[in-house]
RNA sequence: GGCCCGUUCGUCUAGUGGUUAGGACACUAGGUUUUCAUCCUAGUAACGGGGGUUCGAUUCCCCCACGGGCUACCA
């Protein structure tokens, strides 16, 4: 055995498979010629980011637009970030969020998929193998720098006012001594694998971004860790092989990857494979101050996905705001097309291109868009919606909604048509609560809200509910029942229309509005309200009695 | 420090070597409505700065400013 097959040894394991049983095990999937495999590719850190949520829906559109395949794989090569339990977390989270995923981890454990493990601490072999091969072929090699000398080689850059990293002389352990490596191995000195890099950092490379287009980059002469001390890949070298045997065709991925891309795609070239195309997004932003910064996981509670989920905004209208800012265009089509889901829209690269800016978190124009979507559910829907939200965050709320199913459905019906079209205030499922608490009991009046009424007099208070009282019917109509209202309006010397009080201001105290005012005041608790008769009906004559002669108690 | 990426109304953006620089959200006003929410109409509001190239530049080039990213045995 030469010294190399010496050092070989200590450094594989010798059950390695070959890298043409890898290719064989995982081969080319049949698909349609422009059929798009994509994924998205989630540290188990138990928090996702919106952006994490951005990349995976673009990735899932283009490829089930283009009858491909989506697919969910777990980046936990980072043993120190690692939180116990969110793999399941992060997979549950994205399986919820109505993005049909073909393969990867179930939040079970299990996975669905013939092309894995999905979960990349399970593919250390595979990784190896080809570590394995780069030593042999002499472009990869043991490095035993601690991190201290690290460090102080990152100190004495920065005198010299050199470039960061590890490459050219900078790199110590490239040219070591095969005799000395072998020493350091036999005595157990821990290690990283490097790349060993062929890389000249004056020369550029082409390379043709999905979303930025064409773009020169400095080549790659970094020798890049590619296995840790721990024996696990660093992602550079861990996404690669995983890209190739998974047969990704399309990567969309942050911003923060483009720098690296060079090193990306100088790693398929070494192994003679043909890369996936890549594009590149820069990050949500959001305002701090007077500047924008990064939306960031640890100072915005809006960079979690979860925060959504807590607040009750619909997932549809979280992923058509996120589909807003990757293609301006789609909003011009959903207004186009009402009643179609988002998924009828298709997503081209050249529009997607203009998002690669980096946009500024808007939440208004998330509300915007959430009562949209709202607007047009069914009273139904409304009401499953709210429950399932209510479930997880509000259980006192969920007990009312329950127990009284048909008449939460009916409150939510008002103003809304069978086929959905409803009013635009429910911008999410916490907005439930107080857009239809007056509907239930129990009911009581607070000295504020009769201070509404204040500027009535007594007799025109007294007088018109009693009136209402005596004449309503619940099966009057919405005309019958305002001609009844004007009646009682114009008794108590109050025009029965703005037009009227218009033209004759001294002629009257005020106009039916203000009467009405009365109603809903003891109805409703509230000065405004959406349709009283509507609200009305649904209440039902027994409650909205009692509740008139309570409140003609309190005047 | 080095290397990259970016910059059009408040926000997301469309767009072009000659445009009244368009739309959406937000905002303001008016109209409809029993209030509110809708809905309708109208309005305010933008090409970061400086140099070039050009008959002409928001558009092409250079410089600057600003913002963002990378520069880890994190992804």
């Amino acid at each position: 055995m030469n010294i190399q097959e010496r050092i070989a040894v200590k450094l594989f394991s010798s059950d390695l498979p070959t890298l043409q049983s890898i290719e064989e095990r995982y081969p080319q999937r049949v698909l349609p010629a422009d059929a798009m495999v994509t994924r998205v590719a989630p540290s188990p850190t138990g928090f996702m980011h919106l952006g994490g949520l951005y990349a995976a829906l673009i990735s899932e559109r283009l490829a089930h637009q283009s009858g491909g395949v989506f697919y969910i794989r777990i980046e936990d090569t980072d043993k120190k970030r690692e939180v116990a339990g969110a793999a399941g977390t992060i997979v549950r989270k994205l399986r919820n969020y109505d993005l049909v995923i073909d393969e990867g981890p179930l939040p079970s454990g299990d996975e669905v998929g013939a092309y894995g493990p999905y979960t990349q601490s399970k593919r250390a072999d595979l990784y190896h193998a080809h570590i394995r091969e780069l030593y042999v072929q002499g472009r990869a090699y043991p490095c035993f720098c601690t991190v201290e000398e690290l460090d102080e080689m990152r100190k004495l850059q920065e005198l010299q006012r050199a470039r960061f990293g590890y490459y050219g002389q900078w790199a110590k352990c490239r040219d070591r001594s095969e005799e000395k490596v072998l020493e350091l191995l036999q005595s157990n000195t821990p290690y990283v694998m490097r790349f060993k890099s062929m890389g000249d950092f004056n020369k550029k490379i082409t390379v043709a971004d999905l979303l930025k287009g064409r773009r020169e980059l400095s080549e790659n002469d970094q020798d890049i860790v590619i296995m840790k001390s721990d024996g696990l890949p660093t992602y550079h070298f861990a996404h690669l092989i995983d890209d190739h045997y998974m047969r990704t065709t399309h990567i969309v991925r942050g911003d923060e990857w483009f720098s690296s891309l060079p090193l990306h795609l100088q790693l398929f070239e070494l192994f003679g494979w043909t890369p996936p195309r890549y594009g590149h997004y820069a990050a949500i932003q959001k305002m701090d101050g007077t500047s924008k910064r990064k939306l960031s996981k640890r100072y915005d509670a809006e960079a979690n996905v979860e925060y959504y989920t807590e607040v009750g905004y619909p997932r549809v209208a979280v992923l058509e705001y996120l589909l807003n800012l990757a293609d301006s265009e789609f909003e011009e089509w959903r207004a186009a097309h009402q009643d179609t889901s988002y998924t009828e829209y298709v997503l081209r690269f050249e529009r997607l291109a203009s998002s690669a800016g980096g946009a500024l978190f808007d939440l208004v124009k998330l509300e915007s868009i959430s009562k949209d979507v709202i607007a047009n559910m069914r009273a139904q829907d409304v009401y499953e919606c709210a429950v399932e939200w209510a479930r997880e965050q509000s259980t006192a709320f969920a007990r009312v909604l329950e127990d009284q199913s048909d008449y939460a459905i009916q409150s939510l019906s008002v103003e809304r048509a069978l086929d959905g079209k409803g009013r635009k205030d429910i911008a999410k499922w916490s907005d439930v609560p107080k857009e239809i608490s007056y509907f239930f009991e129990p009911f009581t009046l607070t000295q504020d809200q009769i201070q509404l009424l204040k500027g009535i007099s007594q007799d025109v208070l007294h007088g018109s509910i009693e009136l209402f009282i005596k004449t309503y019917e619940d099966t009057d109509s919405k005309e019958r029942w305002f001609e009844k209202v004007k009646e009682i309006a114009k008794t108590y010397g109050y025009a029965e229309s703005q037009k009227e009080l218009k033209t004759h201001q001294e002629q009257y105290k005020g106009y039916v509005a203000d009467i009405v005012k009365i109603f809903r005041v003891l109805l409703t608790g509230r000065a405004q309200s959406p349709d009283l008769h509507a609200i009305m009906k649904v209440m039902g004559n027994e409650r909205v009695f009692r509740r008139l002669k309570t409140g003609l108690d309190l005047l």
